[in-house]
DNA sequence: CTGAAAGCGCTTACAG
DNA sequence: CTGAAAGCGCTTACAG
């Protein structure tokens, strides 16, 4: 016993003014030549029954369905929200709709994601990995579906695809020597898990940093954290009373374990930026407004979703498949030196 | 020349098999009474050849998407981003899939959004709606359509639906109970866009704390924040520079601007909460780590989601469109009393 | 347990 | 400019 009335069809409505559901798919569609005379009729009949189109037969019929779906860990992050954010920019003008998924940072949800995505036939996927997991069979198989595939930030080098990024290691060398310039001698570095290539790519740019300005490697100094807060305090409460502290940290993988080390430093008495300097990455909202507030680095996610979905219409326009260029565009990002990393 | 492979369908499995599609979609989908030999085969076969359902066409024949649609002002503030996490603990257990979209606080957006899900013919729109706007006809097309709607937090009343909200009069009755207590004698009252219930009510709330104790109501002390950032500083600064200025703010529309009053305090040399306690409303992330931290209220999002997808759930189980009770459900919020509401 | 057939609501070559 | 017909990829009563 199923209540449930049906909605409206272009046959509902072509019955009503005795035309064929070519001619009104035609109407609503403003597409080929039609009489302007039928087409206001069918608008306007259309508006009075309260038609609503089937985006799924439409979809089904024309074999794209004029979405895009966007995979990251985690929406509201400053960062992730704010490539959202550019995306949709662009995609509102473009009459695209989005599928926003999050992965809560964990590779099978993010699997989940993906599959889904890509029976929903959206065109293109575009993704920032999760920070678990090795295996990207995954995002293969979104390319062997004939959906395009767009890498963000984090990105899987060995997957052939377009790719917008950071330069992390510039970013990263360039907070180093902030720092170095700063007065500081002993700068840590708290880096991010080191299966994803943008973490790599900012331990390198330490690494750099202090060889170029003949500051000493010290290993004790680097520790992995992995991207889960809960285990945030104690490896920095043990990096911050190790019998010769460091004097500075370099939190790059990003400003919530900046913030963690900002909370430690209170808890264990050490005055920042006196005692020890600080810089965090991402420049999240909440930077700004610690005490003192802290240096960063700015990702400029909105211009990155801007260039995202420009670059997915470029292509588009083009659709010629075999002429792709698995380009990647690197947007610069900057330093954003505030309190927590000026001596006075 | 479209180069585009075609996918592989059930047809090709079929085919592959030397069975129909009626077995294979059988198979696949593990119902009626299926050969259990044949299903392995089928289930195998689908595996080799990296088969994918489309869901768009099974949807269309079943006529249900297993999707819901959710509608939030912002993905990145704490309450909603917290809606969203509650809603999708419960959706991935039932494998029903999930499309978020943002308003941007704008109603033309909102409309856009629903609609587009209308068209989408997701199976249940959640959604809190923007701060501007007053005509919901978009809402009712969604009942009209024969898509269960499901209201939360910034709810409009008139709209028939099913409802999850908080509280909102006795919590900020609450907060200004605190502050009164706390022994603050002038209580600005910062409320959000009056065209929405929350807000109404949390005047209400404030109001009645002020007569239940015998505090006069002074009229310059109550100013409507419209949802616009932007203009907040302004309004902050008038209300501090009275010439008989408050000695506490209720920023009842949201943390965001109980953040604005404790910067626009600073910049005025005013000492919060000695000079000027401060309560905000939501318990955003970043209300914890300011100097002084912030009092505010926590909303418990993640629980409303969990209530919002349950309720679903119970209604689908049923699937009795004439019983549908239109009932709301209360979710008391709690207070979080912090530094910035407690004079030493 | 399996097959043949119809149909979900569209769009689009093909005719006229 | 409009119509008749096929088909997108599924699911599901109806037979057997």
């Amino acid at each position: 016993m199923d209540l449930k009335k049906k909605r409206v069809t272009i046959y509902d409505i072509a019955r009503a003014l005795n035309l064929t559901a070519s001619t009104v798919s035609r109407s609503l569609n403003n597409n080929s030549r039609i009489n302007e005379e039928t087409r206001k009729q069918v608008i306007a009949k259309a508006r009075e029954m309260n038609y609503r189109a089937n985006s799924l037969a439409s979809n089904l019929r024309k074999g794209k369905s004029q979405t895009i779906g966007i995979v990251v860990p985690r929406i509201n992050q400053s960062f992730f929200s704010n490539v959202i954010a550019g995306i949709e920019s662009i995609t509102n003008e473009k009459n695209y709709n989005l599928i926003i998924c999050q992965s809560n940072e964990s590779h099978e949800k993010e699997i989940k994601c993906v599959n889904t995505l890509i029976n929903q036939h959206v065109d293109c996927i575009v993704i920032s990995v999760s920070a678990e997991g090795d295996d990207y069979t995954h995002l293969q198989n979104v390319i062997d579906h004939h959906i395009r595939l767009i890498q963000f930030d984090r990105v899987v080098e060995e997957i052939e695809s377009l790719k917008v990024v950071n330069n992390n290691e510039q970013a990263s060398r360039e907070a180093v020597e902030h720092l170095i310039k700063a007065g500081y001698k002993r700068i840590a570095l708290l880096a991010g898990p080191q299966n994803l290539d943008i973490f790599r790519d900012r331990k390198a740019g330490y690494l750099k940093a202090l060889r170029a300005n003949k500051v000493p490697v010290a290993d004790e100094l680097i520790l992995d954290a992995d991207s889960n807060n809960e285990h945030d305090a104690e490896l920095i409460r043990s990096l911050l009373t190790l019998p010769n502290p460091p004097d500075a940290v370099f939190a790059s993988r990003d400003d919530f374990l900046a913030l963690g080390v900002l909370e430690v430093a209170n808890d264990l008495g050490i005055k920042v930026p006196e005692q020890l300097g600080i810089c965090g990455y991402s420049n999240e909202n909440f930077t700004r407004i610690t005490t003192p507030s802290l240096t960063t680095i700015d990702q400029y996610g909105v211009d990155m979703g801007k260039t995202i979905a420009q670059t997915y219409f470029e292509l588009d326009d083009k659709n010629d498949e075999t002429a792709i260029e698995i380009k990647t565009t690197s947007i610069k990002p900057k330093l954003i030196a505030r309190a927590s990393s000026q001596r006075k």
